[in-house]
DNA sequence: TGTACATCAGTGAACGCGCGTTCACTGATGTAC
DNA sequence: TGTACATCAGTGAACGCGCGTTCACTGATGTAC
């Protein structure tokens, strides 16, 4: 195997990528240090500056992947039209992905954390949205009309919200009694035609 | 001024839980150190633990204070019935209330940090919530169902969610038009009846 | 093909700093006589 | 009323620790001759 590539470095690089996704969306990102990361990426804290110049660079890429995954895993592999909005949905509102947030989408993990991030990262958080948003407003049923987009975004800031409260909840049934309330909701959102 | 009374105590401490309310809803909980959070009271650090056993103790005690606070100011001065609860929703889902965090709901300021906190922490918070969702309630059009309090608790989840997406985006007007989007959304929900 | 050297991903210790927490002390106030 | 003592909210320095970041070094690999 070669190691001493650029092919190898980007697969390392990468792979941190990949394994800081999940330790933010568990941990938040003040909650995750750079040892943590690294550690969780089987290396030592002394590598990561040769592969980022900073936290703050590493966690925007991090979010950027875990968009660009939750787009190809989720959105992409739904179904066209309504239908695989209604797949979208009824995964995201599931017990399965409140009590996995590590798995789970990075907005129910980290959004207020997010918003309270320097511009750079909250730019490139932007960027990424735009690409699952685009996915999730193809298959609405007013799709192509203007409002599509913004009604795809009013969806995820209503499911991540939802989440985000079954999982803050400490009475479990209320929490499972929310996730079927806002499956209704987000339902009933993605069935209706344009506003009047 | 009596300085040396229970009374003083307790308004200092009181002091002491308002302004690291202020504070955590700013800049979250990893964010706000105790060295910080004692500033914003003008004291120092070293008497901190006179006051509270813990940070937990604190952030417990500040989270539950804001939301007593929500309670009083924003749901308890709404007008009886569903026109309050559009006020309340018009006063959340509003530029002002995203732009001013400090000033703000607790939930969209800190709700998937409140996930991840220790159990104590989700417990106190769970009961203080519940009375602002049983104030919610009581002005939904469908009070006194069984569903009128998962009802307020899923309408509660989904202003929050979308005023913490309307904090994270990096565009203004994708911003804007989200709470306009998630104004719609709120309002269909709370003048709908019970759902099918 | 074998050897000498260059490359460079990764190690591990250290930097200054702020964290949550502890504690000896201060000094203004309240109390007893 | 005046004085001596007790109380205690608050100070400020320090504790060990983990933070983000830096850097001299290692040693396996790649390259040149």
């Amino acid at each position: 195997m070669a190691r001493y590539t650029k092919e190898h470095k980007q697969e390392t690089r990468q792979r941190i990528v990949a394994t800081a996704g999940r330790r933010l969306k568990r941990d938040g990102i003040d909650g995750s240090g750079v040892a943590t990361l690294m550690k969780d990426a089987d290396l030592t804290n002394g590598a990561f500056y040769a592969h980022f110049d900073s936290k703050d660079d590493l966690v925007a890429e991090a979010i950027t992947d875990q968009l660009h995954a939750l787009h190809a895993n989720i959105v992409e592999l739904a179904e066209p039209g309504p239908a695989g909005l209604e797949q979208v949905v009824r995964w995201y509102l599931s017990a399965h992905h409140r009590d996995n947030p590590g798995d789970g989408c990075p907005n129910a993990a980290l959004l207020d954390e997010i918003g309270r991030c320097a511009d750079p990262i909250r730019q490139t958080y932007t960027d990424a949205l735009l690409v699952v948003i685009d996915g999730l407003a193809a298959r609405m049923a007013s799709d192509g009309s203007p409002s599509a987009r913004v009604k795809a975004l009013s969806l995820l800031g209503l499911m991540a919200g939802t989440l985000q409260l079954s999982r803050a909840l400490a009475d479990r049934q209320l929490s499972d009694e929310l996730l079927e309330q806002g499956l209704r909701n987000a339902l009933a959102l993605v069935g209706a035609g344009p506003q009047p």
